[in-house]
RNA sequence: GCACUCAUAGCUCAGCUGGAUAGAGCAUCGGUUUGCGGUACCGACGGUCGGGAGUUCGAAUCUCUCUGAGUGUACCA
């Protein structure tokens, strides 16, 4: 249900009427209860711009508000705002229509575009760690979100399967005489490190290392099959991750840095005969407008950076995936890199003009003291075993709740620890660093995954207990009771602000604020008990039922999952 | 040095394409006909929105400046 759409094109007709012009009308929700539902604040502009009383013509503009359907009433307050309350008997309609929808009132955009989501790109030398945590967990809901909204999404996990640590890598590999999938390479970290050993200890191997970086470049069937295994086994890593984490990448959507190799030379050629690049100090750079210093697209022994690979990737994607909008999301700290890489793209033609390019910043992880988040003895955190861990303390926190078998436990532990570090994470406005606490992630209490997962388990429950056929339709009762099926219809609204924004963090607070209404709702109106009239039951069952619905369905967008007892 | 980002309640965070008395959660204190799942709900306390100046009917939001923190700065990705 898009309600601002309605409502903006309801405040244009009244314009009209009142020949008044205006390019664009924003409607707010209202900043308060008082202030109705929703407020036009644009009247005050307008007058402005008419050297008009604000106040008199928001009168006459509320003259000419159709309040025979969708809207109940409007009011000009303060120096011309203009406020205005939906109809309970609209609402009522809207929210019966959406019962039995699978995408409980969710339309699709109006025009859908062919979006890349390029985020993961886990490096193949090592193990996945909590850096790579946002950037998995960021572009899933994302891409997910596009794609329920009605574009066509191209997830693109842009691998780190190149450059010169692989020579060393496949030398080991080679060495240990493993065929990628055995014990070695359980511990990616441990096979980087002893590999390095191996390097410094050794002359000889240093030697083959090197001999083989320059004959995976040449293209040397051997040391391709190695290096060939390696990612392999590698990918297979990640692949557990994914799994675990309830991310839906997969090898069809890998598209990794070699796969650009033979287009890089290209990438230069262009740059160069546009002019855009030129050689300082022996290597191929484009200077951007005053910036004293250049972007390298070529080093001075001919080897390639990840600007060019990046530009080719950009390449790529708009004149061979003919996307509309590409988004990268990538730690904020590349903010620079990419806008550059942009710049050099749009300039050189490489992307069409029209091109969305996007980063998709996020901030970094901190521990408790505000610093980086690390192990104790400062290494970096493997993600499964932070994923592992969470896992174990959500079983610690409602193992004496509720009657449960061993693999119900189980079933619902990995709901709720997966959910928990996927919810805190996208709960917090992506750009800014955020603060990871397992106490607070796993806390019934806030804005959590787990509130939400236990507001669905109890209104299942409710459910569960009345035991029968739900019939009748939901009739607005009261004031919480409107602002709860206006808030359900609110869906989609608060889906596609995320969608614009990439802010996962919309979907969460919506989330938040739905099930806040609802528990009010449900202390306040009684749903089972005793005395209540049988069409007011069924009303508020349908209501009840219809927000487990949506909870379930915005947390499925966040690849969180809800389950029925906690 | 230059560039970018950030600064909101004791703590963790919303709000930022200018709108009405700046909102949540945690913590603290108090309350809720023994409760349809009380790990819930209600209330109280708590703010010079880092400082200052400007733009205007109106600024946490836009501009400038200062302070403090972080990040990035040509042949790594």
């Amino acid at each position: 249900m898009k309600i601002k759409l309605q409502l903006s094109q309801i405040i244009t007709n009244a314009l009209l009427i009142a020949n008044i012009q205006a390019d664009e009308i924003v409607i707010s929700d209202a900043s308060k209860p008082e202030f109705g539902d929703y407020q036009f604040n644009g009247m005050m502009k307008l007058a402005k711009e008419l050297k008009q009383n604000p106040r008199e013509i928001a009168v006459m503009v509320c003259s000419h508000i159709d309040i025979t359907g969708m809207v109940a009433k409007v009011e000009v307050a303060g120096p011309g705002f203009i406020n205005i309350w939906l109809n309970d008997a609209w609402l009522a309609t809207q929210a019966n229509a959406i019962l039995e929808d699978k995408r409980v009132g969710v339309g699709y955009v109006e025009q859908p575009q062919k979006v890349v989501v390029d985020y993961s790109g886990p490096n193949m030398a090592k193990q996945m760690h909590v850096g790579h945590l946002r950037s998995s967990i960021i572009g899933d809901t994302l891409a997910t979100l596009l794609e329920f909204l009605g574009d066509e999404v191209i997830r693109q996990n842009h691998i780190g399967d190149w450059g010169t640590q692989f020579g060393m890598l496949i030398a080991y590999l080679e060495e240990q005489n493993t065929d990628g999938n055995t014990q070695e390479l359980k511990d990616l970290e441990q096979f980087y490190k002893d590999a390095k050993v191996r390097f410094d200890e050794s002359e000889a191997f240093a030697n083959k290392a090197r001999e083989y970086v320059v004959k995976i470049q040449g293209g040397d069937e051997h040391c391709l099959m190695l290096w060939q295994s390696f990612i392999n086994a590698s990918l297979g890593h990640c692949e557990e991750v994914y799994e675990k984490l309830n991310v839906n990448l997969t090898r069809n959507d890998v598209r990794a840095e070699s796969f650009y190799n033979d287009q890089l030379a290209q990438v230069i050629e262009t740059l160069k005969s546009k002019g855009i690049s030129t050689t300082s100090n022996g290597a191929e750079c484009v200077f951007i407008d005053g910036a004293e210093i250049p972007i390298v697209v070529q080093k001075s022994d001919g080897g390639f950076l990840y600007a060019t690979t990046d530009l080719a990737a950009l390449n790529f994607r708009d004149k061979v995936l003919n996307a509309d909008r590409i988004c990268y999301v990538v730690d904020a700290r590349q903010a620079q890199h990419f806008k550059q890489v942009f710049s050099i793209a749009k300039q050189a033609d490489m992307v069409g003009a029209e091109v969305s390019l996007e980063h998709i910043g996020f901030g970094t992880m901190m521990d408790k003291s505000g610093k980086p988040f690390k192990t104790r003895d400062g290494g970096t955190v493997k993600l499964v075993e932070l994923l592992d861990e969470a896992v174990v303390r959500a079983k610690e926190t409602i193992k004496d709740r509720d009657v449960h078998s061993n693999e119900e436990l189980d079933a619902v532990a990995k709901a709720i620890g997966i959910g928990a570090v996927k919810y805190a994470d996208l709960s917090i406005s992506r750009e800014s660093n955020y603060i990871f606490s397992w106490d607070k992630m796993l806390s019934f209490e806030g804005n959590t995954a787990l509130y939400m997962q236990y507001a669905y388990a109890r209104i299942q429950s409710i459910l569960r207990k009345h035991d029968a056929q739900i019939f009748g339709d939901i009739v607005i009762g009261d004031e919480l009771e409107h602002r709860l099926a206006l808030m359900l219809l609110k869906f989609e609204d608060t889906l596609t602000k995320a969608a614009i924004e990439a802010t996962p963090h919309t979907i969460t607070g919506y989330l938040y604020d739905l099930v806040t209404l609802f528990m009010k709702f449900y202390e306040q109106n009684p749903i089972l008990k005793g005395g209540i009239e049988e069409e007011v039951k069924m009303s508020r069952l349908q209501l009840a039922k219809l927000t487990a619905s949506v909870i379930a369905k915005g947390l499925e967008l966040l690849g969180i999952k809800v389950v029925d007892k906690i």
